[in-house]
DNA sequence: AATGAATGAGGCTTCATTCAT
DNA sequence: TATGAATGAAGCCTCATTCAT
């Protein structure tokens, strides 16, 4: 849908890539250049080349056409679960857990650089919330609206239930696949299940 | 392990808390211990006389000795909380919610470290969770079975109900003090409200 | 050696143009060749293809070939000078100040090259003295021998009154063109009688 | 005369006189801090504890502090000459020209920095004008009215004169030490009588 | 116990130059 | 002929750490 075309080199995305996984896993003062071009098979000279400085490839791994790429991805199968109209928000609720789950499972680097480094650079946090809000933010505002009206969602404002939802996937995701995880979980089915539980009985009006 | 007292003199403690500050602000590998020796008016050959390495200064920073001098004040505050023996868990939820805050409001550089270096530094997690395991856990176990009996609380699994609770009221003060503190917030009391709004009719069974 | 007309392309000279430039401004070793092909609109490729190397591109700039460029109208405008057979020495001087002048700010770049560059790059001396000396002394010789004849110029050699003259001129110019040209300076015409007055009498008042 | 005593270390001096030399023969962007410290007996990283940039050790070299360390030798042995009351201007100018030729002698590669690098950093301009003119100026004005006042001297503005017996001397002095060492100059006495002769009489025979 | 000069390894970055297209 | 991606050597600079005082 963006109309100029990134045109990367096979070079530049081994950068990125690369870059990536090792932001991630030692974040990024705490990697190197000479490491990030010689796990990419590059010289040290064309990073720099490309990128113009080490924080212009973490803005360039970060940056919005980077997530353009990842993009169509995302929307797509977010899509794919926000189109379907469930009988019951419940069913919605497990499907997101399932599509952000297995979406965080494959985009983990990223994330990981994201919540990592948004605290040193405030840069990366103004990328963050336009590309999550615009992207995102509408569609679920909609669906939200949906099950409103079908009764089934109790009367908030909308930015507190999607905070609440978000932040019940998120933060039993986070915590389970970035901060901790070596922990012994329960099945994914079981947590899934406390999840959409507990959200159901805390946001469905009693009647 | 940890042997008595630790004498500190004054030049370790202008060391540990100019680093705290330093490593919270601009992280563990974006801080130099030059700019730490200038900041503490110590010399830098000081710093390492008595924390041997700039990680050694970490670890110092995070030791149960160091945590310790928090413990009294964190136990005691808590245990504020938990003894009061309140009427409703929600008016727990409350209390718990209110006193996280304030803990949180006064300790952010060290728990900014926490979150930011655990995952490079593997060491810090086992005292992270030694810490924060060891002297609270047990006891909110106690209270929550108590209100379990009380029929006050849903028969889940502890642990998840303690998920649950730590991770609403965590992700929310997270948030707002840690990752987006410029954000436009409604008033604490109200955020304070739907919390306890949603883990009450979430978690309280109904008959 | 200088072989037939030397058919410079569009990119050629726009390379030698931009270099010369660049070179003036920042020196040699601090303008970058990436410099000289972005301005040059040009590929760096293309700037190593015609000169071998930077320093080749230093060479071509000052080399005979280049200057020859500038030779018919150096010698052009000098003649015009000399040719003129003044009545008095003292206007000879006037008019080669005008006309050095005229000169120097028409070259200033690659005048400011030479200055910079020689110390630095012997090959350069040599080249300026033998374009400077060939095609210019001579002359001046001639024209210093006609005034001396004439009773109008001290029976001094003739190195020693050209360096004189030279001096007084240049240093004039050099230090107001190159060195010091914010500097607060008399008006030109001032500036120029000055010099003639004092060739002319000296310091030493007569009475 | 200053107060605050500069305290070099033995390496500080070392350094600054490395520096000094490599500047002079090779350009202050040809020269590398690793070739300084190499010549130095020091480590890179010493140079740059004590000048913090390559930039802030070429300002060192030419600061007045720097500079301060010459100037005692300066104003001594300019002082000398200027002190003496001679009974010719002509024996003045004599004089200096020794002077300022022994000094240009022993400070060539100072001196050759500050011709070289002027043009490229502006704040050296002011440091060296604010150097000469403090210390110099006056007092080579207050010589000009004493001839001038003896009749020995006509009666131009002072700062004409200066330029003209400077630049004279100058000229001759930079192109015989500077730019064109390797020349073949007449004897220094007959130069130096030459340039005396013509500051006083001027080119123009008188009969 | 404290200092701060000194270090050398390594970090980020620039540069002249080459080469496949 | 022209390009510009790619290079690797070298440049400037920072850093954690050591050591004589």
């Amino acid at each position: 849908m963006t109309n100029n075309e990134p045109k990367l080199t096979k070079k530049q995305i081994a950068i990125i890539e690369t870059a990536t996984e090792l932001f991630a896993e030692k974040g990024y003062a705490g990697t190197s250049t000479n490491e990030i071009a010689h796990k990419a098979s590059v010289s040290e000279g064309t990073i720099f080349k490309h990128f113009k400085s080490k924080k212009g490839l973490l803005m360039a791994i970060v940056s919005p056409m980077t997530m353009k790429l990842f993009a169509p991805m995302i929307k797509k199968d977010l899509d794919k679960v926000l189109d379907q109209e469930f009988e019951y928000f419940q069913d919605l609720v497990r499907a997101m857990i399932d599509n952000r789950k297995a979406f965080i499972q494959n985009n983990l680097p990223m994330l990981r650089i994201l919540i990592q480094e948004i605290p040193f650079h405030p840069e990366l946090k103004e990328q963050f919330i336009e590309y999550i809000g615009k992207d995102i933010f509408e569609k679920i505002g909609q669906i939200i609206k949906y099950y409103q009206d079908k009764g089934q969602l109790v009367e908030m404002d909308q930015k507190t239930i999607i905070r609440t939802i978000a932040s019940s996937i998120l933060s039993y995701i986070v915590a389970r696949y970035v901060l901790l995880p070596e922990a012994d979980w329960d099945s994914e089915e079981i947590e899934t299940e406390r999840i959409v539980q507990i959200l159901e009985n805390g946001l469905v009006p009693k009647n």
